[in-house]
DNA sequence: ACGGTTGGAACT
DNA sequence: TAGTTCCAA
């Protein structure tokens, strides 16, 4: 429950947009794709209007309807809705077109009711990828909505299709050097805003409103309101003519007051709350519109103190409200019925875990362990090819997976229900292990339920329980510290996988027990065992540990950082949000790099990496393993083997390998993590200079582009002992000389030798303290100033690493060279797709 | 025995 | 912290 500031002085200006009938929009967005462009010009106008939502299959049909609809507009304002997985009663209803809810057509209803209710409706299903449904189109659309609003002031992405904006700045600013009584003309969108409190019953409803904005004798708060009305107008028109889609906006002096105004008049319209409007808007407001109030609250709220609306919570005093519903709570309610809220808005365009989900309802429910692994597999591949992406995009790891399950289990006796324990164990990068460790994570969970339900189960055979729901999410997701180097953060990476890998094991020994299929296969991805191997961790950990805990402690304040500080970062302040723009030398850059670490990937990161390629052409990460495996095994062989319980990973735990393992542990480190640490490092460096593009140019060059990368040749000229010092394309504005490698390398040496002879590691800085054990703090600090990028590394430094390393490092400096073949879509959508060639 | 999928956050 | 619960779209 947010914290309401006391004072009702609230001049802030916040905006809410909504954007309208979301999913129904983003099905017109969806269709310009694969639309010749000179048509799709002629007709999207049509289909936005229309809320006409053909979806891919419907396609042809859709084309000649909507050509119908132009020879006889009066068929215009088709009901539309879209569903997903039709299969059963028609589909699920997500969203409902403002046309097709005229025909009382609702959310909640199932395909054929809508059919009865409006036998016109056009349905449209949701895709779908993995057998669940795929809202990357929603999420995606979401995004470049928020990329244009996050122009004008501090931005939240408050859901996938809702965004709320701190418009004070802008607005003051605009009192100062355009306010509205001096404009010539006024915005015909923002005539059209709804100003509560105003009367509009009377004649020129636009002359009133263009009177109320431009009044000269008015109250500093409606002045203000007026000019964020004039931005938040400016933007939506913005919006539509990017996106085409519509949004609705509520301006007000809060986010509670923002939010209920940009419902009250949809679609394509906003709503103005001023100051003098607000008791009369909320006293006569149901309680349960209130957002919090919609649920068990509000319902208490009605039932025990027979509070119906905004209004009647009024009578009731602070601390009565207090008593009964806690402090926090109560004094929230107190504040909130006077239109008082000082939840601020909080600068976060990116979403703060991700995850992927499917219910099995019913007789879908799972009943075996073999078809649940299926289906945790296809999730965490979802779940996977997300976390790849923002990492890709963001430079942003997650920490946390988390398994989320229903379950029921009907016995001879009642319960039927009961709850099934959600698990979590930390993350470590790569499908294969997020799989793995989910698997455990749900047998841990299934173990612990059973247990105590007090039922003793064959292996693999449910006996009278079924999985009616599986969810797998990635949480903790903290921003890459920009100081840091590719070096540091592969290590980081081996520092997590290793740490996570053992406490998931101790975890999953423990628990798993006797329904652990794949045993101690959790710590398969363990690599860095090796006595070296494992200073090289601690010492890192120290750094790590450290960033980490400055990254969890600030990190409204390294999100709000990393959004206002890309202004001078990079030239677009958008930027960061809406994808990294990609240049021609970056787009080769971190594959060449990538190289070094990945000769030696194992096959499952080949096939998981290559089929994610092909859906997302646009991820260096990706198109990196497209180009290094263009005709790598099918993704049928993974799935196969995971679904027979194999793990796609060597069966052996490293536990077993530890004592024989000796240098040879340094090899089997987790390639992808390294590769995909550099790539993210690679973009933020490079992209940091480049003028932004247009998105498609991006791709286009993208895909163009395969030059020999700066990493590339300062490895060549390593072998051939010239040391290059890498210019960074003017671009990275980092100050601090980095200094070479040579010294960490003979601190490493150094600590090899201290290990050697007994002496106790270093641990992470957390495992340290508690464990007390000696160290020096000098050495500490010392290490925690490392700083240095894989570029700038003295080739000397290279017999310092282990021979398997050396070796793989030199195997790459002989760049594998690829034919371009330029990435075909599906064959529709090349159907469709304009001849132009380019 | 279901609206489904996703995300955020408070509380313990 | 991990896990639960609630809320919302």
């Amino acid at each position: 429950m947010p914290v309401a500031r006391p004072e009702s002085s609230d001049t802030r200006i916040i905006a809410h947009i909504d954007m309208d009938c979301f999913y129904v929009q983003d099905e017109v967005i969806h269709i310009r794709k694969y639309l010749p462009s000179e048509l799709a010009e002629e007709l999207m106008p049509m289909f936005t209007s229309l809320h006409l939502i053909p979806s891919l299959t419907l396609l042809t049909r859709s084309i000649f309807f909507v050509v119908e609809q132009r020879r006889q507009p009066h068929l215009r304002g088709f009901p539309t809705a879209v569903v997903q997985y039709n299969s059963w009663k028609g589909g699920g209803l997500i969203a409902v077109s403002y046309e097709a809810r005229k025909f009382g057509v609702k959310r909640s209803m199932r395909g054929d009711e809508a059919k009865k209710v409006c036998p016109q409706i056009q349905l449209v299903q949701v895709p779908v990828a993995r057998g669940k449904a795929d809202l990357n189109n929603y999420r995606n659309a979401g995004s470049e909505v928020v990329s244009i609003l996050a122009r004008k002031g501090r931005c939240e992405r408050a859901s996938i299709d809702e965004v709320y904006l701190d418009l004070t700045d802008a607005a003051e600013t605009m009192l100062v050097e355009t306010p509205p009584e001096r404009l010539d003309v006024i915005d015909e969108e923002a005539l059209k805003s709804h100003v509560l409190g105003l009367d509009e019953d009377g004649g020129d409803i636009k002359e009133t409103v263009r009177n109320w904005l431009c009044r000269s004798d008015a109250d500093h708060r409606d002045k203000l309101l007026a000019c964020g009305a004039l931005i938040v107008a400016e933007l939506r028109i913005q919006v539509l003519k990017e996106t085409e889609f519509t949004c609705s906006a509520g301006i007000a002096h809060n986010k509670m007051l923002a939010k209920l105004a940009s419902a009250m008049n949809k679609p394509a319209q906003q709503t103005v709350v001023p100051f003098s409007s607000v008791k009369g808007l909320l006293d006569p407001l149901p309680i349960k519109k209130m957002k919090q109030l919609g649920g068990k609250l509000g319902s208490s709220l009605q039932s025990d103190l027979g509070v119906n609306t905004v209004g009647d919570l009024l009578q009731f005093s602070e601390e009565k409200l207090q008593e009964r519903y806690g402090i926090n709570t109560g004094t929230w309610l107190w504040n909130i019925a006077r239109g008082i809220s000082g939840d601020e808005v909080e600068g976060r365009l990116l979403p703060k875990s991700h995850g992927s989900g499917k219910t099995f309802p019913g007789p879908q429910a799972l009943k075996t362990i073999a078809s649940v692994k299926h289906w945790l597999n296809e999730l965490c591949e979802e779940l996977s090819e997300r976390l790849l992406s923002d990492l890709d995009q963001h430079k942003r790891i997650a920490h946390t997976l988390t398994l989320h399950a229903r379950a029921y289990k009907h016995s001879s006796d009642s319960e039927s229900h009961r709850k099934f324990p959600s698990k979590s164990c930390p993350l470590r990068y790569g499908t294969a292990k997020i799989q793995e460790d989910a698997i455990n994570l749900f047998q841990a969970g299934l173990r612990e339920y059973l247990r105590l339900y007090g039922v003793k189960t064959l292996e693999s055979q449910s006996s009278g329980w079924g999985i009616t729901g599986l969810s797998i999410s990635a949480s903790k997701i903290v921003a890459i510290p920009s100081g840091t180097c590719s070096i540091t953060k592969f290590f980081q990476t081996q520092e997590q996988s290793c740490f996570s890998s053992k406490q998931s094991c101790s975890m999953l020994i423990q628990e798993a027990g006797p329904l652990s299929c794949s045993g101690t296969e959790g710590c398969s991805g363990l690599t860095l065992t090796e006595p070296e191997a494992q200073f090289l961790n601690e010492e890192i950990g120290i750094k790590h540990s450290k960033a980490h805990d400055e990254s969890c402690s600030s990190s409204k304040q390294s999100h709000s950082m990393l959004i206002q500080e890309a202004g001078p970062l990079s030239p677009s302040g958008t930027e960061v949000f809406s994808g990294l723009k990609l240049t021609e030398p970056q787009a080769e850059f971190p594959n060449a790099e990538s190289r070094t670490w990945h000769s030696k990937t194992n096959l499952c990161h080949q096939e998981e990496i290559s089929k994610t390629s092909k859906e997302q052409g646009t991820s260096s990460v990706t198109r990196f393993f497209h180009d290094l495996y263009p005709s790598s095994s099918s993704s049928k062989l993974q799935t196969d083997q995971v679904e027979y319980g194999t793990s796609p990973l060597p069966s052996t735990s490293n536990l077993d390998r530890i004592p024989d393992s000796g240098v040879e542990g340094f090899p089997s480190i987790d390639h992808m993590e390294i590769q995909k640490s550099f790539t993210a490092e690679d973009v933020r460096i490079k992209s940091s200079a480049v003028p932004s593009l247009e998105k498609r140019q991006q791709r286009q060059k993208i895909s163009k582009d395969k030059g020999t990368s700066s990493i590339l040749r300062f490895f060549q000229s390593c072998s051939s002992s010239s040391l290059v010092t890498e210019e960074k394309s003017g671009s990275t504005k980092n100050t601090e000389a980095s200094p070479f490698l040579a010294p960490e390398i003979l601190r490493l040496r150094a600590g090899f030798q201290t290990m050697q002879d007994g002496i106790h590691m270093l641990a992470p800085v957390e495992e340290a303290t508690i464990n007390s054990h000696e160290q020096s703090s000098g050495q500490i600090e010392q290490r925690e100033t490392w700083n240095y990028r894989i570029d700038e590394i003295d080739p000397s430094v290279m017999e310092e690493l282990p021979p398997e390393i050396q070796q793989e490092v030199w195997a790459w400096v002989r760049p594998h060279k690829r034919a371009h073949t330029a990435k075909q879509g599906s064959s529709i959508a090349h159907y469709f797709l304009p001849a132009k060639g380019s």
